[in-house]
DNA sequence: GTGAAAGCGCTAACAC
DNA sequence: GTGTTAGCGCTTTCAC
């Protein structure tokens, strides 16, 4: 044990403010100033200051800057499941101008209303941890946001939209639209569609977009629109599979399917494979975000641009800490349909005998 | 906007400790050990007490605590590249325990030696911003430790060994044994392997070491280890198909691939696809780690429980916190070789035509 | 069982 | 351009 008790550099209680001013020769208000790059400390002063500083490896404490300063220099992103592609995504993208930038990004897992009301209210109240907080995918009652608002946190939502907030997202009905509209032309008229579900942890808008945006397109097709042929995924690869296992067990079974993510749509691919159904000969498969497998499998896709959520919304959350007035924008990112090999034209040979996957293509 | 700067909840400055005091008719110090559930406190009072401050929706200033104390009741995750699916799984189960157990996780990306000598020396050094810190496959110095040592914090590595702090990880070296020795059990003879680089963001041994456990096997089955067989995919699913790309160029390709990640393994999948070749017909791959996907596309894959890594390192950091000493163990999980229909016996007929893929089993 | 008071290490008036 | 000082809101001795 001796090697690193003894004179060390671990055995030196780090450097104060007061020690820097002490072997600098001035006060603990002109270290503060000095290090912080205010005005009205002379040239040489701020040199010999933060020659001391450097010396004495000196940094300001956070928790005491943040007492006296009230700013904790982090923000919190809030998502509900953090092991999913998608938010994984927009964290990173997140991460990586909060750390530019100077930030601590704290990220908090909201599984649930449980986990939000805790977030908001509880024990362990988020409030004074973050300056500014990032919410992805969370839906955030009146109360929330009343809540937010008398606090002063800079917030900014990834998804949802919301009245008093800056937000980021895509036109979520157009994406139902897009997708809808390409299997359309495809001549599929029985189109399955997996979704969310209403409650648990991704109980977001979202999936009702989308869905209004699929049968809006339906309509103008002058096509029923079959409740039928509706199925609850959970945006996970598993609960895709599912989804489409009872789609394409049925007897009059879709010819195509829309997923609303790229991991259900996955899901679909497997639950098609076992089914002994070939992609796309008998059934086409569309997804969305744009997934790194997805060019893996093929997978025909409406593609956002993810992380790039995550990033602008540090950036918003950033210029409301900053000082610049944001109004309560949406900014809307682009969608682009990706048409890979898992979508083609119905064929009018259907429930024939299983042929091997054809959708290489050399 | 009169709404919400009137009498709203927001007017009210948020409650101190002295409020609380104020209003239960005691002490400062009485509200923080009745608060905190600390001995010696009336059964009344604490009740009182809780009550009042319950009213006032009263909680602790961080920022106050923290400086009181020199706790900040959070932990960092430092990882190379946050949207890896490695590193979101990690992560992810990282968070679980850390907000259980009322931690705050401040995720941390330290792509590059540059944001890991940021992390542990620069101006933002994490130092008195957490209470501990998990290293997920970033690569410590001697002065790194000596550092992290010196300031008291509580560390846990994943992947990497280190000789001063637990660490969570897999037997690497079995990692490439198990694959190669899989593949050779299948007849194969010359096997390609896809690793990491040597710098960049994912400068660590674990590649050193799973190829060392393919030599291994290549060797004890009396076969020439080919340095023209390894090449290098970063990780990445794109990597690993441009990877792919060059070993199944050559005159006299692999008939098996071994990548050291389920993503580079997808990459090699598209890659043999792009190059009209039948998997596993004419060439099989297995990948590491069992990914969400990984049994849509049917991949053969050397499973690691990614997401207890995270867990268990959180439970470890935590453990050293509340006092427990923890020595610099090696926890080792185990690995389990999962078959599916990437890989298959070594046919004789090589370089034949294309033919459809026959992965699917209905 | 409870209270008074001295910090924790910084920032921000304010005075010079 | 620089110094003094009063907080920021807690925790923690130490008395009682």
């Amino acid at each position: 044990m001796a090697p690193h008790t003894g004179t060390a550099s671990g055995e030196r209680r780090r450097a104060t403010i007061e020690d820097v001013a002490a072997a600098a020769g001035v006060s603990v208000a002109t270290v503060s100033r000095a290090i912080r790059g205010l005005p009205n400390v002379a040239i040489s002063t701020r040199e010999r200051v933060s020659k001391v500083a450097d010396e004495l490896s000196y940094r300001a404490d956070p928790a005491a800057s943040r007492l006296a300063t009230g700013r904790s220099q982090s923000v919190g992103v809030a998502v509900p499941l953090l092991n999913y592609w998608y938010f994984s995504q927009v964290v990173s993208g997140a991460e990586a101008v909060l750390a530019a930038e100077g930030y601590d990004m704290i990220v908090i897992g909201v599984a649930g209303d449980d986990a939000r009301r805790a977030l908001l209210d509880g024990a362990t109240s988020i409030h004074r941890r973050v300056d500014g907080l990032v919410f992805v995918d969370v839906p955030l009652g009146d109360d929330d946001t009343e809540f937010l608002r008398s606090r002063g946190l800079a917030v900014v939502t990834v998804g949802n939209h919301n009245a008093h907030f800056p937000s980021i997202g895509i036109d979520d009905v157009a994406v139902g639209e897009i997708a809808a509209e390409h299997l359309l032309g495809l001549g599929h008229t029985r189109i399955g569609i997996i979704g969310g579900q209403t409650g648990g942890p991704l109980d977001f808008p979202v999936p009702d977009l989308r869905r209004t945006g699929y049968e809006r397109a339906l309509r103008r097709a002058r096509i029923d629109v079959d409740p039928a042929l509706e199925v609850v995924g959970n945006f996970s690869v598993l609960g895709g599979r599912d989804a489409a296992d009872s789609l394409l067990a049925t007897h009059d079974r879709p010819t195509a399917v829309f997923a609303m993510s790229d991991e259900m749509a996955f899901g679909a691919l497997l639950s098609a494979r076992e089914h002994g159904l070939d992609v796309p000969g008998e059934i086409s498969i569309v997804g969305v975000d744009d997934h790194d497998v997805s060019v893996v499998v093929g997978l025909t896709t409406v593609r956002q641009p993810v992380a790039d959520h995550g990033a602008r919304a540090a950036r918003l959350v950033i210029e409301q800490l900053t000082g610049r007035e944001v109004g309560p924008t949406r900014v809307e990112r682009p969608v682009e349909l990706v048409v890979r090999s898992t979508t083609a034209p119905l064929t009018t040979a259907r429930n024939e005998v299983h042929r091997p996957e054809t959708r290489s293509k050399p």
